[in-house]
DNA sequence: CCAATCTTGACATTGCCTGGACAATCTCTC
DNA sequence: GAGAGATTGTCCAGGCAATGTCAAGATTGG
């Protein structure tokens, strides 16, 4: 019975690295100036890194993400720790901006890295280089700094003709299934305000609204992604079943489609009290209507974001 | 049909390599060092391989791919390497491959529990349930025994009016990164025959074309699928960068496109010795074109694969 | 007879270990 | 605000054990 509880599975460096994001001379390092972890050794000496071995080291990677200093914080308890990296990740502290400019040649790379996969049609790299991305990078940065630069560059190569839809395409089913993956990693709380999201009618860009998606699971929301190019009619339907607190509308492209303002009225009558929000490249293209119909329109992830704190309250 | 009573079927070598990735000199030394499986002996004392020891042994393949040491998970039992494969591939959706007896009954729960969570727009839950069924059967049966039928009763319900273009969406979604997951998860392993799969030009059903993608990835291909609808210049444009032994494309609708038989043609003229697989709910229909430019056609999943298995030798 | 497979033993590669050095950066003091 | 000293991440050399691969010659199956 209790022996199924051999839960204990060891775990060799690379695993922890691939895991954690942290390299091995650092992992070392840390184990031989701080003791922070204590990995039992294997019969020809290898470190066996525990679960709760990973977990720490997860926490202490994303709090010196923070801006921390290692020596500071190796003492603090788990929990601690759990809380100095919600607050760090709140507040925009200038004691990271240094940091932060060391970090933009690695993530031009990371950029550069995936693009070259693309061109490769290497579905498998692209995912590994955004697997890596996402261990290394907080995740508002991994969306605003990796995902969307990606798509936006590989967009423009398309349309210069240097990349061909067989490359657009790989591109997207990969970037969409991380993202589909991230979005269904976050398990809402109890009483998590209720999001829906997706793309109005005619709008045939999906990327946003998943990038939108995963953003507003991030931030605690119930969120259900209803796909691209929906009718008013649908999204009214899935209001009346799903009673969401707001209904955030992705616009990409086209940013001239004169059916988009009838929609969007329609939308408007069947809100039932839903906070209608929209973003996007070309959302401000539309910004007559948008106004019309008491939508709120968001510029950028991080107004996005906000607009969902504010909306909470 | 007799159930597998003593229909034992033991593979030579060549097979267990086959499917598995392996190279007969690993097999030799992991047996001889580990005695990781031990293969029955024939008359002439070559080995032979039973259905259980080829799961082990692409569980422990698939555990090593993600940084795992041989030595260390060769003792532990088929539950722990599939919790630790699971674990491993951190963002995506787990492929689990347990074999036992399932009910018909069964399966149609999952399918019922399925077409609930999509009338009830919850993502999560429909997430849940393939993931249920992914661990409860094998991985042929559950494509063909529900993912398949899924999403034709979706399709179904759609077209007289039962499901919104919202939960056609949803479940589109949802299940295309679940599938999504399962290829990434699969091997890369060195040596395998590489397939490109698609869906040729104004063909817009994309389902069809990943159940495809997964099978053959399971089978031991290196498959590089490149999303719907793509045009032959395109085609022609991959195989040039991939050298493919197989192009396969999935024709599920429309089935009455004038326009195909040429792209057929023009691919045709491009394929540079990879072999033109073609499959799907209405490749039937353009049986002619088919014959006319030489492509294999594959009706339903079993047959798919045996063709698969002639190809590689 | 050819192709596949067997056995054995040696060989190459990989991953990790230790210890130490180094350069960049932060912090504190003057 | 400029250095001195501590902090911290990275890198290298030399080595070991685990692991994957190869070669050679024998045997079997079709």
């Amino acid at each position: 019975m209790g022996d199924s509880h051999y839960h204990e599975c060891r775990h060799p460096m690379g695993v922890v690295c691939r895991r954690t994001g942290l390299k091995p001379d650092l992992l070392r390092a840390w184990e031989k100036r701080f003791g922070v972890v204590r990995p039992v050794r294997s019969s020809g000496n290898l470190r066996l890194y525990s679960d709760a071995d990973i977990e720490k080291l997860q926490l202490l990677h994303r709090a010196i993400r923070g801006g921390r200093r290692i020596g500071q914080i190796v003492a603090l308890t788990p929990e601690e720790l759990e809380e100095m990296v919600a607050s760090d990740s709140q507040s925009t502290a200038s004691v990271r901006t240094l940091r932060s400019r060391i970090r933009r040649q690695e993530i031009e790379d990371r950029v550069t890295n995936c693009l070259a996969a693309v061109q490769d049609l290497d579905a498998r790299e692209l995912e590994l280089q955004l697997e890596g991305a996402a261990v290394a990078m907080s995740q508002p940065q991994l969306l605003s700094r990796v995902v969307a630069p990606l798509m936006e560059r590989i967009g423009d190569l398309w349309n210069e003709g240097s990349l061909r839809v067989a490359h657009e395409h790989l591109a997207s089913s990969a970037v969409r299934s991380f993202l589909a993956g991230m979005l269904s990693n976050n398990e809402p709380s109890r009483g998590a305000p209720r999001a829906l999201i997706c793309t109005p009618l005619h709008q045939v860009h999906e990327m946003g609204a998943l990038i939108i998606s995963v953003t507003a699971a991030f931030e605690g929301w119930d969120v259900t992604y209803l796909g691209p190019s929906l009718p008013a009619e649908e999204i009214a339907a899935a209001v009346l079943q799903k009673s969401p607190r707001a209904v955030v509308l992705s616009i990409g492209y086209p940013p001239d489609d004169p059916r988009l303002p009838e929609q969007l009225r329609k939308l408007n009558r069947h809100l039932e009290g839903a906070a209608l929000l929209v973003g996007g490249n070309s959302a401000q293209a539309y910004g007559d209507v948008l106004e019309e119909v008491g939508a709120i329109y968001m510029n950028g992830i991080s107004e996005f974001r906000e607009t969902l704190r504010n909306l909470r309250s």
